[in-house]
DNA sequence: ACAAATACTGTTTTT
DNA sequence: CAGTATTTGT
């Protein structure tokens, strides 16, 4: 056998050794799909002789990029670097600096984030004299941005005599004009350009036909619209593709992406070859089970069966808090037990719904000196001051970049204040010129204050010293001399508080990440300064490298796509919370709630628990939920639950009950969750115990009966 | 021009 | 409740 294919089972190798056709290739959760990715890689460059350079793979996030990378180098033991391999964002972005002109773009197109976009909706807005109110920048930003994401300019939609449409439709046209005038791109844009590229441009597009020899896309249920088309576009006879995708784990649909893609991909390409990768190398058969009894429940599947050979391993515990605090206490409990038992923490994962949701446990764990580690939250590249620093170098980059403009003038304070920044902008508006010029116009023509002229006068200067600067100087050197020369650093070093320390850290953490910064090899023709720029916009860094320390992992649902632990808690399995509240009247939003929910149950490979509480204080009310129909829908086979609703009278009555610890053995011999054998009803697992004698009632979950309540001295039981 | 006070608003976020 | 955004007051 082929040393390639000797690690794989039967479907990965057909996945990698088929001859070239194009195949999807459906790869249930913890399948090994980006081994087979990797692999199939290795053999085309290997076996079929294809050059890197006819290679196209594309990911999503930057580290799936990386580790395919890595992975495959690893493989071919030699670097890769004339494949194309990135994520759909950044190719379309070496894509349009090399082809900018055809693009309909200047060469020093900056990019911007979703907060600098949100800027400019708002812009966008005030310039057509709307009411904010009526026409938030919320609503306007994803409008347009889900119109960008379908491929559709503002000319291509029709607003059907909607009144409210139309408006929508003027901003976003207002708002391209503004990026325009700024030499601005969104992420989406980034993606449309290129769409309309490849449609617009035959020479381009057969150029890139003929060079890309086999495409493979990961995470195919997560392409949006333009995605699918721009893929398409760039398959003709000649090169064949292979996507990897899993239909059930399709959880960004809010977010444009669309799960029909992988169907509509079988229906559009002749011959698809459809291999399911069913065989899961993660996870107890008991947690698959229920796995897929849950996402059973949903429609319009490819359909799929997740097996494990593994052992079946422990039921998934269900437990019932009383509230949230309860709840982070049983979590907390268990941890403690798990690592007691010698397992380590950072096999342990909290996952929920909401980020607000961690704060709960967070005190717990703190409470414990169980050292932990929240996930999401700020990414360097955005955090504020980090911003400020990258504005005043897209500043110097483009002085035209009214954003960055209008972001660094007056911070730190330089006393030019929304009087003066009114005329300026007043100006820039009637003279149809950026701030820049404005600013310029309006200090020598003395349309200013003799204050504010002063202060802006000396603000040109200094950014027009620092672009001198910057041709000389190396990029480290730039970013280092803009933070002291903005007065930035002084002005952090100022204000001798806590947070202020941190972000003169973070500033210095910038200098670093310029000294580190290496440029991409296949952008030459780019300054540093702006290759910098778009990675920093591109790559928004998790900093997530450093901790190495063994601490739990909490984060959302969505951020464990992709990960596995041997214990996993889901938190707030809740009618309202998990199903969203957003998400009940909405069928299809429903089913990515539970795809969400079989994302979550097959990140566990020994331990799931999943909890919910009857009462939880949410937005500063109190709110009762029910249990989740996520619960109900997995069955009761699989499942144990640990303590029932018989304790849950307290909150209707607002008495505080004493609460049974599950890890305190009863005087009984018994304990909360243990097992135990009935001469008549057979196998069952102890719900609760009710009192301390041998009057003391206990309730059973029995396997073959159900629950029943019993009383402790009549009920002979046995442990088992 | 800035600090303080008040109003508002709450999923999920690969780029 | 708690964070942010905007408005108000000096």
């Amino acid at each position: 056998m082929h040393p390639l294919l000797h690690s794989l089972n039967q479907a990965q190798a057909q996945a990698v050794s088929s001859k070239p056709e194009n195949t999807l290739v459906l790869a249930g959760a913890g399948s090994g799909k980006t081994r087979v990715l990797v692999h199939k890689i290795a053999w085309l460059v290997q076996e079929l002789h294809y050059s890197p350079f006819s290679i196209l793979a594309v990911t999503f996030t930057n580290k799936a990029a990386a580790e395919i990378k890595s992975r495959v180098e690893n493989i071919l033991q030699l670097p890769v670097n004339g494949m194309w391999l990135g994520t759909f964002h950044s190719l379309a972005h070496r894509l349009l600096r090399t082809h900018a002109v055809d693009a309909g773009l200047s060469k020093d197109f900056q990019i911007i984030d979703s907060e600098d976009q949100k800027k400019l909706v708002k812009k966008a807005i005030k310039a057509l004299n709307l009411d904010e109110e009526t026409y938030t920048p919320k609503e306007s930003q994803w409008f347009i941005n889900s119109k960008k994401d379908k491929g559709q300019r503002p000319k291509q939609i029709s607003a059907d005599n909607d009144e409210h449409i139309q408006t929508l439709l003027n901003i976003y046209e207002k708002y391209e004009n503004l990026c325009e005038e700024s030499n601005l791109i969104d992420f989406a844009e980034l993606l449309l350009r290129v769409l309309e590229l490849f449609s617009e441009n035959e020479e381009i597009r057969t150029h890139y036909q003929g060079r890309f020899k086999y495409i493979l896309v990961d995470e195919f249920q997560d392409t949006n619209t333009v995605q699918y088309k721009w893929l398409k576009l760039l398959v003709n006879q000649n090169n064949k593709m292979m996507i990897v995708g899993d239909d059930d784990q399709s959880i960004y649909g809010w977010r444009g992406a669309k799960v029909e893609n992988i169907n509509k991909f079988t229906k559009d390409f002749k011959d698809v070859c459809v291999i399911r990768l069913e065989q899961n190398y993660r996870s107890t058969s008991v947690i698959l089970k229920a796995a897929n009894k849950l996402i059973a429940n949903n429609d319009e599947r490819m359909g799929k069966n997740l097996w494990s050979e593994k052992e079946s391993g422990e039921p998934i515990r269900i437990y019932a808090a009383f509230n949230e605090i309860d709840e982070a206490k049983f979590v907390k409990a268990q941890i403690l037990t798990w690592v007691e038992q010698g397992g380590s923490r950072n096999e342990i994962a909290i996952l929920y719904r909401s980020n607000a949701q961690s704060r709960v446990i967070e005190e717990q764990l703190i409470q414990a000196g169980i050292p932990y580690r929240v996930y999401g939250g700020m990414r360097f590249f955005e955090r504020a001051e980090v911003k400020d620093a990258l504005a005043y170098m897209q500043l110097i980059a483009n002085q035209h970049n009214d954003a960055a403009f209008e972001r660094v003038i007056n911070h730190p304070n330089r006393g030019i204040g929304q009087r003066s920044l009114a005329v300026l902008r007043q100006y820039s508006q009637d003279n149809f010129c950026s701030m820049w010029d404005s600013a310029k116009n309006c200090v020598s023509d003395n349309l200013l204050t003799p204050k504010a002229t002063g202060s802006v006068g000396s603000f040109l200067h200094m950014i027009s010293m620092l672009k001198e600067a910057s041709t000389t100087k190396d990029l480290s050197e730039i970013v280092d001399l803009v933070i002291k020369q903005s007065g930035l650093k002084l002005h952090l070093q100022t204000s001798n508080d806590e947070k202020s320390r941190q972000k003169l850290e973070n500033l210095q953490e910038l200098v670093s990440a310029a000294k580190n910064f290496v440029m991409d090899e296949n952008q030459i023709d780019l300054s540093p300064l702006s290759h910098f720029l778009s990675h920093a916009s591109l790559e928004a860094g998790d900093m997530q490298g450093e901790s190495y320390q063994d601490c739990v992992q909490l984060m959302t649902m969505h951020s464990a796509k992709g990960l596995e632990f041997p214990l996993v808690f889901m938190i707030g399995v809740e009618e309202g919370l998990f199903p969203s509240q957003m998400s009940l009247d909405d069928p299809h939003r429903l089913q990515e709630e539970r795809r969400l929910c079989y994302v979550g149950m097959t990140r566990a490979m020994q331990k799931l628990y999943m909890s919910y509480a009857e009462v939880r204080r949410l937005y500063g009310k109190e709110q009762y939920h029910r249990p989740s129909r996520f619960i109900s829908e997995i069955g009761k086979d699989d499942v144990q639950e640990v303590r029932t609703k018989i304790q849950m009278k307290s909150p209707f009555t607002g008495v505080s009950v004493p609460k049974k610890t599950i890890s305190k053995t009863h005087m009984s011999g018994f304990k909360l969750g243990q097992q135990v054998m009935h001469p008549k009803f057979g196998e069952g697992t102890i719900l609760d115990i009710d009192g301390n004698d041998a009057n003391a009632r206990i309730r059973i979950n029995f396997s073959n009966t159900g629950v029943k309540n019993l009383i402790l001295s009549f009920a002979k039981l046995t442990p088992c």
